[in-house]
RNA sequence: GCCGAGGUGGUGGAACGGUAUACACGAAGGACUUAAAAUCCUUUGCCCAAAAGGCUUGCGGGUUCGAAUCCCGCCCUCGGUACCA
């Protein structure tokens, strides 16, 4: 059988074998449900890239593999047919969206089924299809029935290329996230989902396999910090000035007020005398643009409203200004500036020469300088190993800390962290603030007096799972550290506090002082730590109702409306009598009409549909019209991972028993582009679901695996640079395994790669050997024993597949087939080739039927090896810690005997001559070093 | 500015604190061939004629018997964010 590999006729041969529809999602008794996802896109004409390649080609791996372990994989695909870029393209190529979709389905069908992907076609959804669309908007009259959708007006952003709405998520660097133009602010009436009710859940990724740097950009974008809000009373008037601050313990520092140009107390605020600058400096304000608002030249302007407000505790009179530099969006739109400890007011202040006054001081100097301010420093930790004291300044770090592991069950970290100090330092005035619920990663990472004492000491933190959390807690419970509490007295001799130096630094720099420190002229707050000032601050203006503790989030709600055609309807009717409701779940959908003049111009286009426009209350059926925008496609992609588990129920989104069974979803692969747009909003629409009840989870995705970009010249592939690599031409040359192969060999697939033409050769070349040493197996051969190469190939492959390198696993599948020079028997190919089959399938298969299996390769099972222990050991021989000689020996052989032999190896002999052997290090298996003088 | 990721040969990239440069591409030389392609063999981080030896993971320090890896201080590149109080 021995003849030429030939890609294209081996994967065209297992292509038309292999079942396409298999109705996986339907479980049967017994089976290991695991669900393996790649992101459903959008059916573009122009058809599969590289964007797709990749993720596409590591689900599969994943799925293929997972289903050699035995497990009973959900491996769908559908399509997002509906949206924005769907329309564009029909647009431009003067076609309707419905029927132009429908074209490029089935191009992309093709493509897709040409990868030899493993996807189960029974499962196939269409985003746009009424079948589907109807519970997009079921889900939508959920979230309003529930309070969650609502409409309101607000300043959004507003494409005009698009001619639509955008959301907040969907607006990058101040362009449209679809086609790059500049977006502009406008004033409108639209539809919102309320994620900002979840803020918080949202910030909790307990439990989830999510990359660090996904979970950080999603904590980012949410933003949530926390403050006081501050109530100004307005002098000779009875509006009130609320501002948010995160520095209430500055309070005594105010010396004015600045207002938002947007703020609903302008109008009142300015006087005769101030009203035609206030007023213009409004206008010029609106005026202009976000994009100016973001340029880099940012000298301060604003006006002085002739206003003033009253101290909540000196009730001196404070002067009111509008000024840009606050946004109206944000907080309350106001607030209370403090040049001395505030950047931006400080700058404020300097060109409209407005006082300063300094009310923090930093500790400058050392705790034993300053031992009445030593309540601040929370921690002190010994690493023996460098003989170091390290201090954890709480204030710093704004999370909870364990320390040693004492927690009893139920307690409190916080309280426990606080109860172990004080015990343990003697300390009694322990500061602790930020007392949020988990550190984020980001806190930690910002914290450097923290992260130096984990490292130093292995203290615990109650982090998301995280790898170097595990590798700390190990190193602490190999006793490699130790944690030493020590008295004050023993501390301050020897402390060096590294806040300390930091505050060095910043006054070094010349910068406005915005840390913590101690309070001065701040008359009854004198004296007293930022940290426990702001407790203190606000607990006085709490007791007199002017100011209380509050949290803010950047995160707004989710703007879903959109001024286009190619969407699902949003159902809601409006009657004159009986007013706006959502449509009766009998009565959805509520279907697109095809017959639509929707060409963008501004309005939504079925606006312009009288028959869809006017329509009868499902309530009094007297005289009604309907809403004409559409969905944000985003809502279409944010729950189709749940659809696929029951993908033809007529009378349900999903069933209960299949997501039950099958989410969240195991494996989840896509784009990190989406970190804050589909992947935020599906954890939303999941966590929403699960609030009311319609599904037993709350999050969707158990482990994302987000996979790197492909770049050519050092840029993002894309049609409009020119720099694209076609997919199809490079099948054509090397085939679909070749093409799978070399995807994954690029490079780490979670990192951004430079398309290197000339690589995919050498996969070409190492398929073309493999093929040429299976097809030399002697059948006859019963040997069952497995060379040292095949062993050590599937361990390694094993240990890849583990982390996700599948670059690894690839060349390790090279250097096995290096090692074995051609040759394998029987037993060995039956090993190798299941370890290829994940990744190079077509191949796997034909060479698991040359070996005489009538059945798939796929209905294998992964192979079982026995690793046999090596009979030598190699050691390599130092001198000095520099490579002197390597020694093959006995692995049974004793430690005396192997530094015997190292020691007269005429390369190392030559290097210990005439000098004294130090100390001799030892590890056993692996080296000797040999330490002279 | 802030947050995050990264910086290793000519190139893509390997390396639980333990032989840096695996695997592959490219290049050079050779074999086969009338010739080319394909294939096979050899060489391929730098210095030195070779050997011996020395140097080398963005830069500068440190810890360690031993550092690309850990710590401190910098520089550069790429992503995110942006007057968020």
């Amino acid at each position: 059988m021995e003849q030429k590999y030939n890609p294209h006729e081996i994967e065209a041969k297992w292509r038309s074998i292999w079942p396409k529809e298999r109705d996986s999602y339907k479980l049967q008794p017994g089976d290991e449900p695991y669900y393996v996802l790649d992101m459903i896109s959008y059916p573009s004409s122009e058809g599969l890239h590289m964007g797709h390649w990749r993720p596409y080609t590591i689900a599969d791996v994943w799925a293929r593999y997972n289903t050699l372990l035995g497990k009973k994989v959900l491996s769908p695909v559908g399509f997002d047919a509906f949206g924005l870029p769907a329309e564009n393209a029909a647009i431009k190529n003067g076609r309707h969206p419905a029927d132009y979709t429908v074209q490029s389905m089935g191009n992309f069908t093709r493509q897709i089924q040409e990868m030899g992907k493993m996807y189960d076609w029974s499962t196939l959804i269409n985003t746009s299809s009424p079948e589907y669309y109807k519970w997009t908007q079921w889900i939508f009259t959920q979230l309003y029935k529930n309070g969650l959708a609502y409409k309101k007006a607000a300043a959004v952003w507003w494409c005009p290329s698009c001619q639509t709405v955008l959301a907040n998520e969907q607006v990058i660097s101040g362009e449209c996230e679809r086609c790059g133009s500049e977006v502009i602010r406008k004033n409108l009436s639209q539809w919102f989902f309320k994620i900002t009710d979840f803020a918080d859940d949202l910030l909790s990724f307990e439990g989830l396999n999510w990359p660090a740097q996904v979970k950080t950009l999603q904590t980012n974008w949410i933003g949530k910090s926390q403050g006081a809000e501050i109530d100004f009373k307005v002098v000779n008037s009875e509006d009130v000035i609320r501002v948010f601050t995160t520095r209430p313990d500055t309070l005594m520092g105010v010396t004015y007020i600045v207002v938002a140009p947007e703020h609903t107390l302008v109008t009142a605020l300015m006087t005769d005398e101030t009203k035609g600058k206030v007023e213009a400096y409004v206008l010029d304000a609106s005026k202009k643009s976000d994009i100016d608002r973001m340029a880099d030249d940012r000298t301060k302007t604003g006006v002085f409203t002739g206003s003033y407000v009253i101290h909540p505790i000196t009730n001196a009179h404070i002067p009111v200004w509008v000024a840009d530099y606050v946004v109206g969006t944000y907080g309350t739109g106001a607030v209370m500036a403090v040049p001395a400890h505030d950047q931006r007011d400080y700058e404020f202040a300097q060109v409209y020469d407005l006082p300063i006054q300094t009310v923090i001081e930093p500790v400058v100097g050392t705790p034993q300088e300053h031992p009445e301010y030593r309540q601040s420093i929370v921690a002190l930790v010994h690493d023996p190993k460098q003989d170091r004291y390290l201090t954890i300044n709480w204030g710093e770090m704004g999370g909870t800390l364990l320390i040693g592991g004492g927690r009893e069950e139920g307690e409190d970290p916080v309280a426990c962290a606080q109860r172990e100090i004080e015990e343990e330092t003697g300390y009694s005035n322990v500061a602790f603030i930020n007392k949020t619920e988990t550190i984020h990663h980001s806190y930690f990472a910002h914290s450097k007096n923290v992260a130096r004492a984990i490292d130093a000491v292995g203290v615990s933190f109650e982090l998301a799972s995280d790898a170097t959390t595990a590798t700390r807690l190990e190193a602490a419970e190999q006793g490699k550290f130790t944690v030493e509490w020590l008295t004050a007295d023993e501390a301050d001799k020897r402390i060096i506090d590294p806040l300390h130096r930091c505050v060095f630094e910043r006054f070094a720099k010349g910068n406005v002082y915005t840390g913590y420190g101690v309070l001065v002229n701040s008359g009854e707050f004198d004296g007293l730590t930022s940290e426990v000032a702001k407790d203190k601050i606000v607990a006085h203006l709490e007791s007199q109702g002017r100011g209380r503790l509050t949290t803010q989030y950047r995160l707004r709600d989710w703007l879903i409306s959109r001024q286009r055609y190619w969407g699902a309807p949003i159902p809601v009717v409006t009657c004159e009598k009986c007013g706006e409701q959502v449509v009766p779940d009998d009565q959805l959908p509520v279907v697109l009409p095809k017959d639509v003049e929707f060409l963008p111009t501004g309005g939504s286009p079925l606006e312009r549909h009288p028959s869809f426009k006017h329509t009868t209350c499902p309530t009094c059926g007297g005289d009604a019209i309907r809403e004409t925008d559409t969905l944000d496609t985003f809502v279409d992609s944010s729950w189709y991972f749940l659809r696929y588990t029951d993908p033809k129920n007529p009378s349900a989104p999903f069933s209960l028993e299949g997501v039950k069974a099958w989410l969240p979803v195991d494996f989840y692969v896509g784009g990190t582009e989406h970190s804050i747009l589909h992947l935020l909003y599906a954890r939303f629409v999941m966590k929403a679901l699960h609030r009311l009840g319609h599904v037993p989870y709350h999050e969707p995705f158990q482990t994302f695996f987000g996979n790197g970009m492909v770049y050519l010249n050092g840029k993002k592939m894309s049609k409009s640079k020119g720099n694209i690599v076609n997919p199809d031409d490079m099948v054509k040359r090397y085939g679909v395994d070749a093409m799978r192969g070399y995807i994954l060999f690029m490079g780490p697939a979670d990192q951004d790669v430079e398309w290197q033409e000339n690589g995919i050769t050498g996969v070409s070349r190492f398929l073309d050997k493999a093929w040429q040493s299976f097809a030399k197996v002697d059948s006859s051969n019963n040997a069952t024993s497995l060379s040292p190469a095949i062993q050590k190939a599937y361990q390694d492959v094993n240990a890849h597949l583990q982390r996700f390198t599948f670059n690894r696993c690839i060349s390790s599948l090279m250097i096995a087939l290096n090692e074995v020079n051609g040759h394998v028997n029987k037993a060995e190919a039956e090993v190798l080739i299941r370890l290829f089959a994940p990744f190079f399938p077509h191949f796997a298969e034909e060479v698991w039927s040359n070996l005489g299996h009538t059945s798939s390769i796929f209905e294998a099972t992964w192979p079982e090896v026995k690793i046999e222990a090596s009979q030598t050991a190699s050691y390599v021989v130092q001198v000095n810690g520099k490579l002197r000689a390597t020694l093959d020996v006995l692995a049974t052989a004793e430690e005396n005997e192997v530094i015997a032999l190292a020691s007269e190896l005429t390369a190392v002999k030559s290097h210990l001559e005439g000098k004294s052997i130090e100390k001799t290090i030892f590890v056993a298996g692996r080296i000797i070093n040999f330490v002279v003088r």
